[in-house]
DNA sequence: GTTCTAGAAC
DNA sequence: GTTCTAGAAC
């Protein structure tokens, strides 16, 4: 092997590693200690990051990249998403939502289930925020909707996903407008205690 | 997705 | 001087 060619595999190598970050789901699909339920099309793991008190992630077996892959042969699949989140939501007493980041950072489809409480160490950018509790944050609902109505989910626009994440600092449970991060976390402790 | 950290904001 | 945010990561 030449040379170049080993430098190039030195350094494909080290890209590799520095990008595999976003196929971290599919390793934690793996994960027996992340696992929380199985299916035969479907894997519940708990968030490894959770921004909230409940924080699990729903994905599908097969290799799906993300709800813009999804075409009218997954809404059966869509469709147990639903009753999975049901039946995650009958085993707690605080009301969940689920929903579909509408720019996703990690490969393979994941659904969040998340409670309201945003109570969390690793909630600490307002990107974090904003990604919950904007329109970013495409609920189950309309997903599955919109996939049974036009047969797919329709992008954002990059102009109004950079507005949705730049959104200014709202509580999610009253009118409050913290100034800052560390201010909207004392104010959520409060609303928990 | 997170970590790290420069420099903005206070 | 310290807190906080935002952009690079080869």
């Amino acid at each position: 092997m030449s040379k170049r060619s080993l430098n190039n595999t030195s350094s494909n190598t080290k890209a590799k590693k520095s990008k595999y970050w976003s196929l971290g789901l599919v390793d934690a699909m793996k994960n027996p200690d992340s696992i929380v339920k199985k299916t035969e099309h479907c894997v519940i793991i708990k968030d490894k990051y959770p921004k909230a008190k409940i924080h699990y992630l729903v994905l599908p077996q097969d290799n799906i990249s993300s709800i813009y892959m999804l075409n009218r042969s997954h809404v059966k699949l869509i469709e147990e998403f639903g009753k999975l989140f049901k039946e995650i939501q009958d085993e707690v007493e605080v009301t969940l939502r689920a929903g579909f980041h509408a720019v996703p950072s990690m490969q393979r489809l994941h659904m969040h289930i998340i409670s309201g409480d945003m109570v969390s160490p690793c909630l600490k950018t307002k990107v974090h925020w904003n990604s919950f509790t904007t329109d970013f944050f495409m609920l189950f609902e309309d997903v599955q909707q919109q996939l049974k109505e036009n047969g797919s989910i329709k992008k954002i626009s990059p102009e109004l996903h950079k507005s949705l994440l730049a959104t200014e600092l709202q509580c999610n449970q009253c009118l409050f407008k913290p100034k800052n991060m560390p201010q909207l976390k004392e104010h959520l402790f409060i609303h928990n205690k």
